[in-house]
DNA sequence: GGCATTCGTCGAAGCGCTTCGACAATTTTC
DNA sequence: GAAAATTGTCGAAGCGCTTCGACGAATGCC
């Protein structure tokens, strides 16, 4: 293994020279930066990751804690997953990976044995166990998704709030009277988790606002055709569709075609999911990126590292994006 | 922060005392081992995992790389991430995640700094860039999948040979004398990805042991409909279908059924899928269990880091799932 | 032109742990 | 019952790096 005391010697420098040259935190002549950096890549220098983090109280890790449970549509985690790493990457850092089974023990496991430099936690529960640990932890955490009280704690979602009121909002634009929301599986209701929520009270504050009729209802992916026939046996007036449920799209929509509807000219039908489902199955979407919400929430914990302090909310606008699954304006 | 030095004063012992009961490299008597519990209990002390790693040149971190690409299934490789995340765990180790576009400089980086101890590649191609890296790192690696060369390498995937034929076989005992293997999307054969090759083999291996005449098709997923007629328009006789593209299943299964055959009545329908997916829509399969390999790598890589020399190449077997996509025998 | 700064580099200390050799005390062996 | 082996513990060295204070040399200031 070649050192930095060989890099040293090689160059004819000293080890802090050396060490200098690679943080940049003092000032270094041109010329010996060059020398150095030449001896570095001659014998393929590389610093052990174990004794920086030992000398300078900085592993250059950061944990990313994954969600296990169903409800949540798994490629979006993935997405999101690949997003935080590569962002984490262009900030020099690694990403080591926990799940949420390991629970507040790992969380001060890794944090307690300087293993990593700061934490980030996807799905975050209304009430969620870990948040006391988070609070009190000695390194800066990051949380997507909202508890109920997320004082003192840095977290960032989309806004669903608003995705949920752009779709009442577009529906009336469009001129329906009666219109409905199809939301996630009963589970994550009664989980208390915070975004099937929020979307539920923007459509229904939205819709309040412009006086058009609301009706919510859970749905779980494998009985869409179920839910999609009880929607209409209730409400037959209803006309304007918005779907908050990756897994159960695609059924909902063959089951509202079942019942001979046309959609977009007998319904109209809004997506709340990522671009690439919204694309393939061409339907008027509110977009929500993935890749933006990992990278957003890497930004915020290295601003976090770097002793700043981000605001304690963050929330990503959502954008509507018109296909063919609702009428030409 | 509280130390080893700590530890030993508060339990009257030495700091290598308390190293030697953390690690049981050498004889503590029970008296003492149980003083030295209780002091790291009381004082709430965790080891410096950089110190740690200085010290014994062991991180205890594996790194996991995984695929960026389509024509995976998601799924299925979010489900190999956990499990080999709490396999890891396990065996004490944590594991740091990798992206694929990391390429040859990742590995080499977090190889060479000592960052881990490791390395589990997902998803290798044929001719992957990264096997001379691999092979000439000093530190262990398990592959999942099978490069055209395993020389030198350790590899364990699915054994997708034996899935092709058990389709073939169990379509030839129903009786159908014309079968059609669906298999991965185009992008996957052209890029020479072993897993699609190899279970072609083996369908057509099997269906030439048996007698019954085979074609194999590849599969847009987004294409499946048309996949579907082209082959019964071209292949009219068809009436054992093995379907090998998770993302397509479902798709496929509504266009045959679109064509007015029904299933199992008309056609037998055979998925080589996950067991989850299989369930779901009830249909007969070849199970590939994500979980069992991801548990596979990472316990041949322990093996390899404990200094053993485990087999060079698993082939983790499938078993055939009788479900309602097949006539009752 | 003398004094105060800034620049560029070095040496040494120290980060918290593991491990090796040493050694007294105990146990085993013939 | 003396010699040999084993057990349980300690002290010190060292893993490879960062960082702090020091200091000579170059530069800025009025």
């Amino acid at each position: 293994m070649v050192k930095i005391s060989d890099v040293a010697r090689h160059a004819g420098v000293s080890p802090s020279t050396v060490s200098y040259v690679l943080s940049g935190k003092r000032s270094i002549s041109d010329q010996t930066r060059r020398r150095v950096m030449d001896s570095i890549r001659a014998l393929g220098y590389r610093p052990h990751a174990g004794a920086r983090a030992l000398a300078s109280n900085r592993s250059n890790v950061i944990a990313l804690v994954v969600p296990l449970r169903s409800g949540i549509h798994v490629p979006i985690v993935m997405q999101m997953v690949i997003a935080a790493v590569t962002s984490a990457r262009s900030y020099d850092h690694d990403v080591l990976l926990l799940t949420q089974d390991e629970g507040v023990g790992g969380l001060e496991r890794v944090a307690g044995s300087s293993l990593v430099d700061a934490i980030l936690v996807m799905d975050v529960e209304m009430h969620d166990v870990r948040l006391p640990v988070l609070r009190s932890l000695d390194r800066p955490s990051v949380l997507i998704g909202f508890p109920a009280d997320p004082t003192g704690l840095t977290c960032v979602d989309w806004d669903f709030e608003a995705a949920g009121a752009a779709c009442a909002e577009y529906l009336a634009d469009l001129g329906h009277s009666e219109i409905a929301l199809i939301g996630a599986p009963p589970a994550v209701y009664e989980r208390g988790t915070g975004f099937a929520e929020r979307t539920k009270a923007g459509f229904q504050r939205a819709a309040a606002e412009r006086g058009v009729h609301a009706v919510v209802r859970p749905c779980d992916p494998d009985h869409a055709r179920e839910a999609a026939d009880e929607l209409l046996r209730d409400h037959p007036n209803v006309t304007g569709i918005a779907v908050h449920n990756e897994p159960a799209v695609e059924h909902l929509l063959s089951a509202f075609r079942a019942t001979g509807r046309r959609i977009p000219d007998d319904l109209s039908f809004i997506a709340i999911a990522p671009d690439d489902l919204a694309e393939r199955l061409d339907l008027t979407s509110i977009s929500i990126p993935a890749e933006e919400l990992g990278r957003q929430a890497v930004a915020l914990l290295m601003e976090k590292l770097d002793g700043h302090q981000p605001p304690g909310s963050t929330l990503l606008p959502s954008r509507l994006v018109l296909r063919s699954s609702t009428p030409a304006a």
